[in-house]
DNA sequence: TCTGGGGTCCTTTTCCTT
DNA sequence: TCTGAAGGAAAAGGACCC
């Protein structure tokens, strides 16, 4: 099976390239204004001169996205904003725009599946193509409906990608990396030894900066290296599962399927603080915030017609540690209220005795709306705490 | 001056029941 | 009544990804 990776970058304007720009932070007052004088503008279209420097910002938040110039002083995503303005004061910061760029996402994908059809979906700016039955498909080794395929999208929104061509997911991916931001590579399973061994094994999409750490403590910088190592050593070192799958990826060996359609396992909506708060000093603040985080879970449950019976809080303290506690009801439920009630029952099971930076609230075990209301299976008496139960002790006043 | 928000999946721990 | 094993479900945490 052959497959494409396309990764778009859709948070990258082609025409800003040349300049130092920032994409991330938090929202602010003007943002939202801004904004709203640019509606409708084509994202490369925006005049950036209107937009504040990197040194005026003030506040916590990270860049979502930076341009390869603003790359260049050593400022890259996920960077906190306070840590990047030293780096490129004179950056241009950009508010985020999520709903803009759900738009673009959506037309970048629109076509694509009108072209090819079973597409994976793997967040805003990148999918994964299954190009097997594709007419034309094998031709030129997959570059022609490459090309066709970034022509398109760019005609449809102005907007460049980066396309990898191999033979499963894994590899496709990666090959969507080496030519960036508008290349096309193409690897075939011959190519492993001389594209990929080389490249250090955090390119490996599932080798993340822990695993990383703990691969070079022992010895292993690049996916060769890693091919190297025994599947016994590895999985005593990983883990059984994990083992087994590092040593799969560093032989390229990938037979994941190309998933056209998924169901959500879980909504949730969280929030930090513009400054740390306290349980009790700030009581209100949190309550109102806490409140209106159900509210939206709830808004969004009801409007994707989901309901779920799993309810769950998170918070992390003002030393970035987070916890999480959860509680499954008897009932689904998708009630701002019943939701409230029950993240508050959570609540009471951590120490509040410390700041808050972040809360978050959860709903998992998701099921449709108007589902046939079949008891999920249960072989002894419920575990599940009853809500109805809980509520008539004295001790359920809310606590925010 | 640190470090967003929305997810998935996996492992380990805890709890409950027989 | 206590004890312990076994096994499932729920809870908690962590790694990872976009």
């Amino acid at each position: 099976m052959d497959a494409f990776y396309a990764s778009v970058e859709l948070l990258r304007y082609p025409q800003l390239q040349g300049l130092p720009v920032v994409i991330g932070g938090r929202r602010r007052r003007d943002d939202d204004a801004l904004l709203q004088d640019h509606a409708g503008l084509p994202l490369a279209e925006i005049p950036v001169a209107d937009f504040p420097l990197l040194k005026d910002y003030t506040g916590r938040g990270v860049i979502t996205t930076a341009t390869y110039a603003a790359r260049q002083f050593g400022v890259g995503s996920a960077m906190g904003l306070m840590k990047a303005a030293k780096l490129c004061p004179q950056a241009i910061l950009l508010p985020v725009d999520f709903d803009e760029y759900r738009k673009y996402s959506r037309r970048f994908k629109e076509v694509i599946t009108e072209i090819a059809p079973v597409m994976e979906d793997r967040g805003v700016d990148e999918v994964y193509i299954d190009f097997t039955d594709v007419p034309g498909g094998q031709r030129d080794g997959g570059r022609s409906l490459a090309r066709l395929i970034q022509k398109s999208i760019f005609d449809a929104t102005g907007l460049t990608c980066s396309i990898g061509v191999a033979p499963n997911k894994l590899i496709a991916k990666m090959a969507s990396e080496f030519n960036k931001p508008k290349g096309i590579s193409v690897v075939l399973p011959d190519d492993l030894q001389a594209l990929i061994w080389p490249l250090p094994c955090r390119k490996i999409n599932g080798v993340g900066p822990k695993t990383d750490e703990k691969l070079q403590a022992h010895g292993i910088q690049t996916i060769g290296e890693l091919a190297a190592r025994e599947p016994g050593w590895l999985i005593e070192h990983f883990g059984r599962s994990y083992g087994a799958w590092l040593h799969e990826a560093a032989w390229g060996r990938d037979e994941r399927p190309v998933v056209t359609e998924s169901e959500p396992v879980s909504l949730s909506r969280e929030t930090t603080f513009e400054r740390d708060l306290h349980a009790v000093r700030d009581k209100a603040e949190l309550g109102a915030i806490f409140t209106s985080l159900c509210e939206r879970v709830a808004a969004d449950l009801q409007r994707k017609g989901y309901e779920g019976r799993t309810i769950g809080i998170k918070l992390r303290y003002d030393d970035f540690k987070s916890v999480t506690r959860d509680l499954t009801l008897e009932h689904y439920t998708a009630d701002a209220k019943t939701l409230r009630q029950a993240a508050g029952l959570c609540l009471k099971r951590v120490d509040l005795s410390r700041r808050l930076r972040l809360l978050g609230v959860r709903v998992g075990s998701l099921r449709r709306q108007g589902t046939e209301d079949v008891a999920p299976q249960q072989q002894f008496a419920p575990a599940s705490a009853s809500l109805s139960a809980m509520d008539s002790g004295a001790d359920t006043l809310p606590l925010f």
